[in-house]
RNA sequence: GGCCCUAUCGUCUAGUGGACUAGGACGCCGCCCUCUCACGGCGGUAACCGGGGUUCGAAUCCCCGUAGGGCUACCA
């Protein structure tokens, strides 16, 4: 039997890194086993679903490369599926009409848990005679439908990563498998839905756990054949709460504005309680697919660590292919008014090369455009601890202004050109190369850090570089005391 | 409160009774490389929640605590 999993998020919000996990280890499983990767909307809370959410996951997916195969499907589009099975089990005196309103509920609830007992529903409902069924109805109520759950006996859910796990019947709600408003609740419409889509495997988040002896029950009572069941851990927020907004970046399409690559969430997401084989964190899309297995998802609940994630995401930066990180880059570039959108054709080699020197030493594609900035725009401040290291010193103006000159005998102005210039002066000067190339470094970027000099100035070009220098130059003589040799 | 899950460095994890002096990765620290910053290389820091068992032997099995998490909604 071919593999059929899915992915089912509620539209109730953008894709968070649990779910983009949830929906990975089942696409992960999927490809491992050639098998079908559904995508399926729960939709069935119409408060709380929205489009922009919906458009959103649609969006996160896509963006991370978790193709579905089939889908989506919008629970809110197969009512009458939902509708046909709670018939058949009112029919079957499975389960039953509820007249109870959601105000009365809540007060027993809150009585009953006031003594300290458990607050289930007291099946008051469930054996209702005629008369009092026709007396509910006059009052113009609206009935709920609820799942007369058997009061002994066990239920046992089947779980590749937990084992057995049993729960005593007896701890069961008669719950709402219909709403008043003839929604279906999530525990009712899943069941239906993994079934009526050939779910083999039920791949989902460990909150679920708890809800699948509920789901066994409905899966029974309408004679259907159980998939095999998967909970994953939970991730959890860095003080060990629920993931939630108050905890910075927890959604997928914030990762992707701040400058993360796929891949890099992919291999983060992926080593996140599944581990390879070898000892390598590094690890190849193909290889993960190869080597996925249910059997070897970890237990316990994981804190996401930014770090990590970071880290990964600077080594993709750097090995991924150049043209497909400019691409990506671009639009950060965009943001902060450095180059044209659209760019230009013939702007692009150049770009394409200030992201290749840039992107070593940068973790996201947001630094990246940071780190770039001085190639596309002027210097117009120098770093104060670079000023104070290196124009403060009285010889610079002269060391600056010979360099300069130096630089503009030079016909070609490559990397290689431009530092033998450099080396054979600080030789003829008998300086450290260091005390020529910090000042130039400082005065054509206006920062201490950032790629080899020789490259940076190989980019900038001839004409710009010794604007540059003269323009520090100047600066130096009206900012620095005494750095003018001669002025005092 | 009831039910359920989980428990190895700060974090992600390897580990399925002897190969454990507990391995790897991130982070952090140091050194090397070096025009800076990164990258990289080398080294270091740091953990089996507690208590009882079982066993010749326990990170690994069992029990009890404790802690964290989940469910207990006409949310999913």
């Amino acid at each position: 039997m071919s593999v059929r999993v899915r992915f089912a998020p509620s539209p109730t919000g953008s894709l968070h890194i649990g779910g983009a996990r949830t929906a990975l280890f089942n696409w992960l499983f999927a490809r491992r086993h050639q098998g079908t990767f559904i995508l399926r909307i729960d939709d069935t809370d119409l408060d709380r679903s929205s489009e922009e959410s919906y458009r959103s996951i649609l969006r996160s997916l896509e963006w991370l490369g978790l193709n579905w195969d089939e889908g989506p499907y919008l629970e809110s589009e197969r009512l009458e599926l939902y509708r046909r099975a709670a018939e058949k089990l009112l029919v079957e005196d499975k389960a039953y009409l509820c007249y109870c309103t959601p105000e009365e509920l809540a007060e027993r609830r809150r009585e009953a848990q006031a003594k300290g007992l458990a607050p289930m529903y007291d099946r008051r409902c469930r054996y209702l005679t005629p008369d009092e069924r026709s007396r509910l109805e006059a009052e113009g109520r609206r009935p709920t439908i609820r799942l007369a759950v058997p009061d002994t006996g066990t239920t046992v859910v089947s779980d590749v990563i937990r084992g057995e796990v049993a729960f005593d019947n007896a701890t069961i709600d008669d719950f709402i498998i219909v709403k008043s408003n003839s929604m279906p609740t999530y525990n009712f419409a899943t069941v239906i839905d993994d079934h009526e889509m050939g779910i083999t495997h039920v791949i989902r988040a460990e909150e679920h756990l708890s809800n699948t002896p509920k789901q066994i029950l409905v899966f029974q009572a309408l004679g259907y054949e159980l998939p095999v069941f998967a909970h994953v851990p939970m991730i959890l927020a860095p003080d060990r709460s629920k993931l939630s907004k108050r905890h910075g970046a927890t959604s997928v399409e914030e990762y992707r504005e701040a400058g993360y690559l796929p891949e890099a969430i992919i291999n983060y997401l992926a080593l996140l309680g599944w581990s390879p084989e070898g000892e390598e964190e590094i690890v190849p899309l193909e290889t993960i697919i190869s080597q996925f297995s249910l059997e070897k998802v970890s237990k316990n609940a994981a804190i996401y660590d930014t770090k990590k994630l970071t880290w990964m995401n600077g080594h993709y930066l750097r090995e991924g292919d150049l043209d497909r990180i400019t691409r990506m880059a671009l639009p950060f570039l965009q943001a902060r008014g450095l180059v044209a959108d659209p760019l230009p054709d013939k702007n692009y080699p150049y770009v394409r090369a200030v992201v290749e020197a840039v992107r070593d030493r940068v973790k996201t594609l947001a630094e990246v455009a940071d780190a770039a900035s001085y190639f596309f725009t002027e210097v117009t401040e120098y770093e104060e601890k670079g000023v104070r290291k290196f124009f403060a010193r009285p010889e610079v103006v002269d060391l600056l202004q010979q360099a300069k000159e130096r630089l503009q005998e030079l016909e070609a102005f490559t990397m290689e050109t431009t530092e033998k210039t450099y080396r054979d002066l600080a030789a003829e000067l008998d300086i450290p190369a260091g005390q020529l190339i910090h000042p130039t470094r400082l005065a054509v970027s206006g920062r201490t850090m950032g790629p080899g000099l020789f490259e940076i100035l190989e980019l900038l070009g001839k004409e710009r570089v010794i604007t540059r220098l003269e323009q520090a130059i100047a600066w130096i003589r009206e900012n620095i005391k005494g750095a003018d040799g001669e002025s005092n």
